[in-house]
DNA sequence: TTATACAGGACTAAAATGGTACCCAATTAA
DNA sequence: TTAATTGGGTACCATTTTAGTCCTGTATAA
């Protein structure tokens, strides 16, 4: 389905939830009764975003957790990618060539351009439009025409 | 990762060496050999592509797979929805509402139409595309200015 | 009629995913 | 200084998904 892990739903909901009260702290618990998700979960959710430099936690009293920069400023592929990894369609578009049937695959170049228009996408949707609770105008037009293979191979 | 799975992915490396050489059928055997995968992982994804129509079989002696169509009326998003499914990012992207978040998700409407724009950029690069050896240039500009939901929850 | 080749389903093994629990570290406020 | 609060890290388990294999049946061509 090319769907997108639970997890990841799950913190691109708290991350909104953030997003829309960006001033104070939220703790875990009060994240997890807002969206009405199990506790543990979601603070396994907010450790994965802390460490992809996502948020930033303050411990103690008073504590929790707010963005680390401006929604504006942080895209759904920086979600997916906290928690999935990096957004690539295929083996061999990810890292460098450590798929032996390059040679009898023949798309792999291909899927690696549809792999890098799709990342464009995810990079054109922020924070902010996810939050928002009125529809999305995704404002750029894909520059798929000019797509280069280069930086994905490389 | 937002990774195809790798049955997609032979999926799509089968249906573009077929699409190479559209007059003749093809065995499994052939194909598995000419792929360098195993003959029965071969054999189950060229099943699953005639149960989504998008090959047709022969049986018995001389026979084999061909397309069900030109190469350039199948298209990514067919050969994904073949083995995984209709794509959507999202568990309520793809069917009524049976997710029970949905009040306190807030972001299932921006989800949806980020679900579109990916759709519509897999359903604009055809076999053609993947199986040509020369770079795709993506020919659409994606109308992704101009999505409606209605048509996703609809 | 026999060899070829797909159809369908059952089955197993392995891996990813999701969820939970536990204990430690840091901070604040009384 | 101590207690309460809150995140950090790790390990673990259950479940689901995925991948791969095998077996038996059926259609077709020579």
């Amino acid at each position: 389905m090319l769907k997108l892990s639970r997890l990841t739903d799950y913190a691109a909901v708290v991350m909104a939830q953030i997003a829309r009260h960006p001033q104070q702290a939220h703790a875990a618990a009060e994240l997890a009764e807002a969206v009405q998700l199990p506790h543990p979960t979601v603070s396994k959710t907010l450790k994965m975003l802390v460490k992809a430099k996502l948020l930033v936690s303050q411990r103690g009293a008073q504590g929790g957790y707010r963005l680390a920069r401006p929604a504006s400023q942080i895209t759904a592929a920086d979600i997916i990618a906290a928690i999935e990894g990096p957004v690539a369609m295929t083996e061999c578009s990810q890292a460098e060539g450590d798929c032996e049937l390059a040679a009898t695959c023949g798309v792999a170049d291909n899927w690696q351009r549809v792999s890098l228009a799709m990342r464009t996408l995810l990079e054109s949707v922020t924070l902010s439009h996810l939050a928002d609770t009125t529809p999305i105008k995704l404002p750029v037009q894909l520059p798929i025409q000019s797509v280069s293979v280069a930086a994905v191979s490389a």
